[in-house]
RNA sequence: AGGCCAGUAGCUCAACUGGCAGAGCGUCGGUCUCCAAAACCGAAGGUUGGGGGUUCGAUUCCCUCCUGGCCUG
């Protein structure tokens, strides 16, 4: 007797300007489901120019979960997006509907499917810490100290890899064990569900490019400095905050203190964003088991929703017999 | 029209009195276990505006033409 067949719930990632909003609405207002957003941006209250946000209307046919969750002083995580997408999809399951998460933040598809080890969270006071000692002896001085309590681990990040390095140490500092010895447990990989895997994917890199450009000034125009001049208003904002380093509000942050000008404001934040959808696309071309669309086609909804349709009922089939 | 300054990688600019043409940014590729729209690593890319001359050797000196800017008229 074969165990029973887990729901379905469909992954819909692609680089950012692919287009992922309209067709992840296109299928929620299809399809009996409900979108659950899988971007570390939207996530943040008052951010919405910036991080193209669906606006009103659209979350009105379609509404999201998952966005608007915190305040943009505050940080959000990885682990804390497994935990939070896997209580809306258990909900969402019960209410008779798929989940359909959506988004380009990578690691947090990877995390939710694949699970995390059982490490400790983010604690600032240590992290403070490190960074002190950072600013007192230098980064490669503190790889130094990570070699001595975790060899494997300094030997795999590079000395410059300040992030990596410090998040290294501070398991070590918390928990007495190395970063190595604990991914060597096997992790709880907890993930009840039959994915249904696409990628909205560009057939031309250039015409993304310009797609990306036309959606920044539309950004600038539809007022991302104000918006920004606002956050920094109703929120007591540090440019190294997650929220403040996001592609835009950086750039925006700069543009506000003088450091640069409104063209390279414009220059600069369509770059970012550019290097941001490699990014997301490296990552994609590793991630196997991908159903591809060109996000660039016309009907690419259409092709969606006929391929997801297809699968749903492949799946009822098998689960009927 | 005359005088002066400039022209070097896609962009902004380096390269002492002639001695292997570099950097930053961008672009491209990659890494990724609780900040990931983050952080980090790597690679490609040049007829030094064109032509001629001097020299063992020219981005560098000379002549000429082209282009842009400034000044004078």
């Amino acid at each position: 007797m074969a165990p029973p067949a887990h729901p379905p719930a469909i992954l819909l990632m692609g680089p950012t300007a692919s287009g992922k909003t309209a067709v992840a609405t296109r299928l929620a207002t299809t399809l009996p489901c409900e979108i659950i957003s899988v971007d570390s941006a939207l996530v943040y209250k008052d951010m919405d120019i910036g991080t193209a946000k669906p606006d009103a209307g659209t979350l009105q046919r379609a509404p999201h979960h998952l966005i608007n969750l915190i305040e943009p002083h505050e940080s959000y995580s990885a682990a804390r997006f497994r935990d939070d997408a896997l209580t809306a999809m258990r909900e969402i399951t019960e209410r008779g509907n798929i989940p359909l998460l959506v988004g380009g933040t990578m690691l947090y598809f990877k995390a939710l499917v694949e699970g995390l080890n059982d490490l400790p969270e983010a604690d600032s006071t240590i992290r403070l810490i490190i960074e002190t000692m950072a600013e007192e002896d230098g980064w490669p001085a503190v790889h130094e100290k990570l070699r001595k309590v975790d060899p494997e681990t300094a030997a795999r990040l590079e000395p410059g890899d300040a992030q990596r390095i410090q998040r290294a140490l501070e398991i070590y500092y918390i928990t007495g064990k190395s970063m190595t010895d604990l991914l060597k447990k096997p992790k709880y990989v907890y993930f009840p569900y039959t994915p249904i895997r696409i990628a909205l994917l560009p057939g031309d890199r250039a015409a993304l490019h310009e797609r990306i450009a036309r959606r920044f000034g539309a950004m600038l125009d539809a007022g991302l400095v104000a918006e920004l001049r606002r956050l920094r208003e109703d929120y007591a904002l540090e440019p190294d905050m997650p929220a403040m380093r996001c592609v835009g509000y950086r750039q925006a942050w700069d543009h506000l203190i003088g450091k640069i000008s409104l063209d390279e404001l414009r220059e600069q934040g369509i770059a970012a964003t550019r290097q941001l959808a490699k990014r997301q696309l490296t990552w994609l071309r590793a991630t196997e088991g991908l159903t591809e669309f060109d996000c660039l086609a016309d009907n690419v909804g259409d092709l969606v929703l006929e391929y997801i349709r297809q699968e749903l009922e492949a799946m009822m089939i098998a689960g009927e017999s």
